[in-house]
DNA sequence: GACCCGTGGGG
DNA sequence: TCCCCAAGGGT
């Protein structure tokens, strides 16, 4: 990966917008699957914005999955990626991190690329004691004395390389790492402490209903899908229809049509910034709700749910079939 | 700067 | 089980 082979700015962008936030082993299978369906950025500005958030299902953060189309139609439009730090960084989905990582790794530029693994290994590197996000300057100021002129891309991914596997959140090895005789935070004895953190605010219970709303269609047994808001949480992806809930409040529990509902069980969902505890419940009638879809159950697996409403139509279903045993 | 946005794995 | 957090960006 560094160094020999030219390196294509699409893989470099694509992978580099996947890891956001995101680890090795879980982007995978998805740059995989990505690149083979479309293995140019004109292939994938010519995608259908639907096949593109269905495809990202899962990954999560999905406005890096809007951004990614944005971003791939501006470059198809003009010709190919920007080779400046600058220009790539004006593109959506592009921020400071990225800008400088596709700059270094792609086009050869000299830039100073910080993630989180870079943060970490400078905060333990200089014993900086200032707590994040205060430190971000300095530990900048730092990376950018320590950043090479020539082959900053291949720095770059061997401080993360070194920050993920070495110089670790947690139980640091440091009788591994290279630094370790330059380490001023190894000196203080206590490396793991480092990069100090502000205290976080506390994460907030919710509750919300998601509805299964089946009926027997023409090919088969269908459930009812909606499209969520763009903005929101889980936004532009397809889901069960739910009762309104948000990290910031609770759901109103009022169903999309009336009629009789049974509960069918729950599911507990972690976010950033909230957990959920999300009932799942079936109608029992006849009438349709407006504002969606049938989507047809056998192919539910290609409707690109996010892991909650993955999790929720699971359940839904083996609800259905201990009922079908039953009977 | 603060807050919003997912998910899966490790300890 | 629970908590931490990861190759961040947008507002």
């Amino acid at each position: 990966m560094p160094g020999e082979e030219p390196t294509d700015p699409y893989r470099v962008w694509l992978s580099e917008i996947m890891l956001q936030q995101t680890t090795v082993a879980a982007v995978k299978p998805y740059f995989e699957a990505f690149t083979v369906r479309w293995p140019s950025v004109d292939a994938l500005a010519a995608a259908s914005e639907e096949d593109v958030m269905a495809a990202w299902a899962g990954l999560g953060y999905y406005s890096r999955a809007r951004n990614l189309i944005a971003c791939a139609r501006l470059v198809a439009e003009r010709c190919g990626f920007p080779d400046t730090e600058e220009g790539l960084r004006d593109l959506p989905g592009i921020g400071a991190y990225t800008a400088a990582a596709i700059a270094a790794i792609a086009f050869g530029r000299r830039a100073v690329v910080v993630d989180a693994n870079v943060e970490r290994v400078v905060s333990r590197l200089f014993a900086i004691t200032e707590p994040l996000p205060a430190s971000r300057p300095t530990i900048r100021e730092r990376a950018d004395q320590i950043t090479p002129e020539h082959r900053s891309g291949d720095f770059a991914q061997a401080m993360m390389d070194l920050g993920s596997s070495i110089c670790t959140t947690r139980a640091p090895k440091c009788l591994l790492c290279p630094l370790s005789g330059d380490c001023a935070a190894r000196k203080t004895g206590d490396p793991a402490r480092f990069p100090l953190k502000l205290a976080k605010k506390p994460v907030p219970e919710r509750t919300g209903r998601a509805y299964w709303i089946e009926r027997e269609g023409p090919a088969g047994r269908d459930v009812w899908l909606v499209q969520r808001p763009a903005k929101a949480m889980l936004g532009g992806m397809r889901a069960l229809p739910d009762d309104g809930w948000s990290a910031q409040s609770d759901g109103s529990c009022m169903p999309p049509i009336a009629g009789n509902w049974t509960e069918l069980g729950a599911v507990r969902h972690g976010f950033t910034h909230a957990k959920l505890t999300l009932t799942v419940v079936r109608y029992e009638g006849d009438r349709a709700p407006d504002g969606g879809e049938w989507w047809p159950v056998e192919r539910l697996d290609e409707a690109g749910l996010p892991t909650l409403f993955a999790k929720a139509a699971t359940l839904a279903l083996a609800a259905d079939a201990s009922q079908d045993f039953a009977a």
